[in-house]
DNA sequence: TAGTTTTAAGTTTTT
DNA sequence: CTTAAAACTA
C-alpha cells in the first residue's frame, strides 16, 4: 500500500472510502486529481474491480489524458478503465446504439457553427446574430435535457416560435443523419430510458463512476449519470462549488449541492489541505469568494506557509500593465542563477481573449518566449472546415449542411438558385434512382454485427502495441454479458470483430430507417442526374458534375481500401489518441498566432499549392482538397494569409496520416477532431520555456509558480453586465485565477483603458474592494482613499473616481455599491439587489459585518442614504 | 453572381 | 481599433 502512504489523512479516506456513493469537496490545490488516480489504482489493486468495470468522466480531454497517464503510472492496469470525456463517452455509446435512436452508427458530429449553418436553411431571413443566438438557445435546452415539446422549455425562451424552430432544427438534424453535441448526452440518455434491458446491461458493466469537476455537469449530464447508475453503481464524485464557472453555457452547480439529496446514502468527504499556494494567497483568494451566498463551505488551510503578500498593483494605462507584466517576468529570470526563474513559471492572466494582443506586442518587442493558449482554432478556419466539410460528405452523404458549405467552393458557377433547386429536388425525393435501392454508398454502412453473436477480438489489442489488463469485460462479475475491447489508453479499438453484440450495434436492411430517400448529396450517379433532369444553367450542370467527380474518386479511394463495408477500424496507433502533429506550426519564439508550419517546406514558394500526402487517409484527404479546388481557392483568395491557409491545410493532412484509408478510418478521424480540438501545446511546448498567456477560464486545472491577474478594473473584471448570480460567478472565476498560484500572486488595475478605440478611465475591480487588505501590499499609485483605513474602500475609492456602479436597482431607488447609513448598525454598503417575490430585495453589508436583507418597497426609516448618486 | 463598400458591434467556452 | 455582417454596385 505504498502508493496510499504519501497521502493526508483525508486524502485517504476518500481513497479508502467504501459506501453507496461519495463527494468529494476538493478546494483548490488540495490534490484532487491524485485522489481520484489514486482511488483507480486502489479500487483496482486493493478491492479486485475489473479496470473496464471502471469509468471516469471528465470535462476535457486534457484532464482525461492527464488522469489516464497518472493512473497507469500507479497501477498499469489502470489504463483498462475507461476514461473520457462526457461527450467522447457519449459517442462511444451513441455509435454503438445508434439504431435504437433512429441513426446509423457512421454519423457525424456537428460542432455550433454546423449547427448555424442548419438553422439557416430554416430560418431563410434570419439575421447572422439570430441564427447564433437560436444555436445557442439550443444548446442550453439539451443541457437542461428539454425537447422541444417539453413544457418547460420556457425555462430557456418562452417564445412558441423558438419551440418550433427547435422542433424543425431536430427534424432537419435526424433527416441528414447527424449529431450535435447537445445530443451526445441527451441521446443516450433517452436510449437508457427507453431500453431498460440495454440499461441494466450497462448498469451491469460499470461497477463504478467517477465524475471530475463535478461543479460544471449539466442537467443532461446528471441524467446519463442517474441512468448509468444502478442500485450497487459506486458513484464517486469530486468538485468545488467555488470553481463552478461555466454556469453561462448550462451548468447547473445546484448538481454539487444537491448531490447527497439524489444519491441517498451519500458521504461527503472534504479535502481543505492545499498544497499549491502559499497562505496569504489563499487568503486572499478566501476574502473575495467569502462574498457570495450559496456556497456549501469550505476552509482552505494553507500548507505552505510564509511566502510574499500577493501585489496589488495600480497602473495608469494597459500599455503599462503590459510593460510592468515584462519587466517583472524580465526581472525575475535574470539574477542570480539559483533564483532565477523560469519564463514557464509565469502565467498572465487576463478576463477576455482581445486582452491578450497588448500583452503579445509587448513581449515580443522585448523577446520575451510566450505561449497563447487557447485563442487559435485550428478546426474552426475556414478552410479547415470546407475540407472538413468535403469529408463529412463523403462520409454521410444527407449532410445538406456539407453540402451548401462546398458545392460552390471554389465558384463553379453554381449559385443560390440552383443549390436550391437541387437540395429541393432531393428533399421531395423526385426520383433519381430506383426507389428500391438504398441510397447509402461507403460509410452510412452499419457495422456488421451479427445479433447473437459474441464476439471478441484479443487480437485487437495485442495489435495496439500496448498490453493492458485488458481482455474480456466483465470477466469479473462471471456474467454472460460481455463487452468489447479497448486498448490500454483505454480508447475503443473499433475493429469490427471486437464489437459485441451485446452492446447493440445491430445491421441495419436501410442506412436511415423510416425514410424514403432517393438521393444523396454526395453520391455520383444521383448528383449527375440531378445535372441532367434538373433545369440549371449549364455552367451550374457542369459545376456539378465536377463535384460529383471529386467525391467519385475520393469514395473510389476509400473503398478500395480496407473492408468494403466499412465499419470500425482500429487506429494504428493505439497509445496516442491524438495525431502528433495537428497544429499548424508552432510560435516556438513568441511568434504571432499564424505561422506556417515549422519545418515544412513552405506551401507558397510553389506556385500551384501541392499538398505532399504520406501514409493512410492522409492520402485520400490531400486527394481530396487538391481535386476539390479548395487549395487554390484559398491562395487565390487571401493573397496575404493564402499560404498560411495552404499550410494549415498541410497539417491536416498530416493529422489524416494517422489513420487508416478506408471509410472507418475517416469516420475515426472526424470524430477525432471534433470531440478533441484542443490543440495542446504538447508537441512544441512539453519543455519549451515561456510566459503563459491564457484567459482566466482557461486557467482551471492549472498551476504556475507566478500568477499575475490583469484588468483588475469594473467593466472588464467583473465584466459590467454582471449582477448577482452574474457577479458571484465572476467572483469564482476571480477565485479560480487567483489560486492558480504557488509562490507569487499580482493584481493589476489600470486607471486608463483603450476600449474600442477609445481611451476611457476605469474603476478598480469590485473584488479589490472585498479583498482582505491584509493580505496585500500595494505597488504603484493607488487611487487617493482606496487605502485609507478611515473609510471605507468604495467610499475612499468613490471619492476618487465617482460612484463604484452607475446600475441602478430595477426600482431605481438603491444602487449596488452604495453606501448606507443605518441607525443601529452604523454604516454599510448595498451588497446586492435581488428579484424576489415581492419586489427587489436589497442586501446590505455593514461595516461591523453583519448582514441584512430588506424588501426595497418597505425599507426601514432607520436607513439614510449618503454619499453621492450619479 | 461576385466582389466591394459601408456600417455596426464588440464575453467567458468544452465538446 | 478591429472584425464581421449587411448593403450595395459592377
Amino acid at each position: 500500500m505504498d502508493y496510499l502512504d504519501s497521502l493526508n489523512p483525508e486524502q485517504r479516506q476518500a481513497v479508502l472510502h467504501d459506501g453507496k456513493s461519495l463527494l468529494i469537496l476538493a478546494g483548490a490545490g488540495s490534490g484532487k486529481t491524485r485522489v481520484i488516480t489514486t482511488k483507480i489504482a486502489y479500487l483496482i489493486r486493493e478491492r479486485g474491480y475489473a479496470p473496464w468495470s471502471i469509468l471516469a468522466v471528465t470535462f476535457t480531454n486534457k484532464a482525461a489524458r492527464e488522469m489516464a497517464a497518472r493512473a497507469s503510472s500507479l497501477d498499469e492496469r489502470a489504463g483498462g478503465a475507461m476514461l473520457r470525456t462526457f461527450h467522447s463517452f457519449g459517442a462511444w455509446f451513441l455509435r454503438r446504439n445508434a439504431a435504437l435512436a433512429g441513426l446509423n452508427s457512421g454519423f457525424v458530429i456537428y460542432d455550433d457553427d454546423d449547427a448555424v449553418s442548419l438553422l439557416g436553411t430554416l430560418m431563410a431571413d434570419a439575421s447572422k446574430a439570430e441564427l447564433r443566438e437560436t444555436a445557442t438557445l439550443i444548446s442550453r435546452a439539451k443541457d437542461y435535457f428539454l425537447s422541444p415539446e417539453d413544457p418547460e422549455l420556457d425555462r430557456v425562451d418562452y417564445r412558441p416560435k423558438f419551440r418550433k424552430i427547435y422542433g424543425l432544427y431536430e427534424e432537419k438534424k435526424r433527416k441528414i443523419g447527424n449529431v450535435d453535441f447537445g445530443d451526445l448526452i441527451k441521446l443516450p440518455v433517452e436510449i437508457l430510458r427507453n431500453n431498460p434491458e440495454l440499461a441494466s446491461r450497462f448498469r451491469e458493466r460499470f461497477s463504478v463512476i467517477m465524475v471530475d469537476e463535478y461543479q460544471d455537469s449539466n442537467v443532461a449530464q446528471f441524467r446519463l449519470l442517474s441512468e448509468l447508475a444502478g442500485e450497487t453503481t459506486y458513484i464517486c464524485v469530486v468538485g468545488d462549488d467555488d470553481q463552478s464557472i461555466y454556469r453561462f453555457r448550462g451548468a447547473e452547480v445546484k448538481n454539487i449541492l444537491e448531490f447527497p439529496d439524489r444519491f441517498p446514502g451519500t458521504d461527503i468527504i472534504r479535502l481543505e489541505q492545499n498544497y499549491r499556494s502559499f497562505a496569504p494567497i489563499l487568503n486572499l483568494a478566501s476574502s473575495v469568494v467569502d462574498h457570495n451566498e450559496g456556497r456549501l463551505g469550505k476552509t482552505l488551510r494553507a500548507c505552505r506557509i510564509g511566502g510574499k503578500k500577493p501585489a496589488l498593483v495600480f497602473l495608469p494605462s494597459q500599455d503599462e500593465e503590459a510593460s510592468f507584466c515584462a519587466e517583472l517576468v524580465e526581472r525575475s529570470t535574470g539574477g542570480k542563477k539559483a533564483e532565477r526563474a523560469r519564463y514557464s513559471d509565469w502565467a498572465i492572466l487576463y478576463r477576455t481573449n482581445a486582452q491578450s494582443l497588448g500583452f503579445e506586442t509587448e513581449l515580443l518587442r522585448r523577446r520575451i518566449p510566450y505561449k497563447v493558449v487557447g485563442s487559435l482554432k485550428f478546426y474552426e478556419r475556414e478552410e479547415i472546415k470546407d475540407a472538413l466539410a468535403l469529408l463529412a460528405l463523403v462520409v454521410n452523404p444527407r449532410d445538406e449542411v456539407a453540402f451548401r458549405r462546398v458545392i460552390n467552393k471554389p465558384a463553379r458557377g453554381i449559385g443560390g438558385t440552383s443549390v436550391e433547386k437541387i437540395v429541393a429536388a432531393f428533399e421531395s425525393g423526385e426520383a433519381f434512382r430506383d426507389p428500391g435501392i438504398p441510397a447509402s454508398t461507403g460509410a452510412g454502412v452499419p457495422v456488421p454485427a451479427e445479433p447473437g453473436r459474441s464476439v471478441r477480438n484479443p487480437v485487437s489489442q495485442a495489435k495496439s502495441g500496448v498490453r493492458s489488463s485488458g481482455g474480456i469485460r466483465a470477466a469479473r462479475s462471471g456474467a454472460q454479458t460481455q463487452f468489447d475491447f479497448e486498448d490500454a489508453a483505454g480508447r475503443i479499438n473499433f475493429d469490427t470483430d471486437a464489437i459485441d453484440d451485446s452492446d447493440k450495434i445491430s445491421p441495419e436492411e436501410e442506412p436511415f430507417p423510416g425514410e424514403r430517400f432517393r438521393g444523396d448529396f454526395s453520391d455520383e450517379q444521383g448528383l449527375l442526374d440531378a445535372a441532367r433532369r434538373l433545369v440549371l444553367p449549364p455552367k451550374a450542370a457542369l459545376g456539378i458534375e465536377t463535384f460529383a467527380a471529386i467525391l467519385g474518386r475520393v469514395r473510389g479511394l476509400l473503398a478500395g481500401n480496407g473492408r468494403a463495408n466499412g465499419g470500425f477500424a482500429s487506429r494504428r496507433d493505439g497509445t496516442d489518441d491524438r495525431p502528433a502533429n495537428v497544429r499548424p506550426g508552432g510560435r516556438a519564439n513568441g511568434g504571432t498566432a499564424d505561422k506556417p508550419a515549422a519545418g515544412k517546406p513552405e506551401a507558397g514558394k510553389s506556385p500551384s499549392p501541392d499538398l505532399r500526402s504520406g501514409e493512410g487517409l492522409s492520402v485520400c484527404v490531400a486527394v481530396l482538397i487538391r481535386d476539390s479546388g479548395l487549395a487554390e481557392y484559398h491562395t487565390a483568395h487571401d493573397e496575404i494569409n493564402g499560404y498560411q491557409r495552404i499550410g494549415n491545410l498541410q497539417e491536416l493532412v498530416n493529422a489524416a496520416s494517422l489513420y487508416p484509408a478506408d471509410t472507418a478510418g475517416l469516420l475515426e478521424f472526424l470524430e477525432h477532431i471534433e470531440l478533441d480540438r484542443s490543440i495542446e501545446e504538447d508537441n512544441r511546448s512539453g519543455d519549451f520555456d515561456a510566459v503563459t498567456l491564457i484567459t482566466l477560464h482557461n486557467t482551471k486545472g492549472l498551476e504556475f509558480r507566478r500568477v499575475i491577474l490583469t484588468g483588475l478594473e469594473q467593466g472588464i473584471f467583473p465584466r459590467n453586465d454582471k449582477e448577482a448570480d452574474d457577479l458571484e460567478e465572476e467572483r469564482r472565476l476571480f477565485y479560480v485565477g487567483a489560486t492558480r498560484a504557488m509562490d507569487e500572486l499580482y493584481l493589476c488595475s489600470c486607471a486608463l483603458r483603450r476600449m474600442y478605440g477609445r481611451t476611457q478611465s476605469m474603476l478598480p475591480s469590485l473584488f479589490l474592494q472585498e479583498a482582505d487588505r491584509s493580505s496585500l501590499r500595494v505597488i504603484g499609485a493607488a487611487p487617493a482613499g482606496f487605502l485609507s483605513r478611515t473609510e471605507s474602500h468604495a467610499a475612499g475609492a468613490r471619492r476618487a473616481y465617482g460612484p463604484l456602479q452607475s446600475r441602478r436597482s430595477s426600482d431605481g431607488r438603491w444602487q449596488l455599491g452604495e453606501r448606507v447609513f443605518h441607525d443601529d448598525q452604523g454604516y454599510g454598503n448595498v451588497a446586492g439587489i435581488e428579484e424576489g417575490e415581492d419586489g427587489p430585495v436589497v442586501k446590505v453589508r455593514f461595516d461591523n459585518g453583519y448582514e441584512t436583507r430588506f424588501l426595497s418597497a418597505y425599507q426601514s426609516s432607520k436607513f439614510t442614504k449618503i454619499g453621492n448618486k450619479d
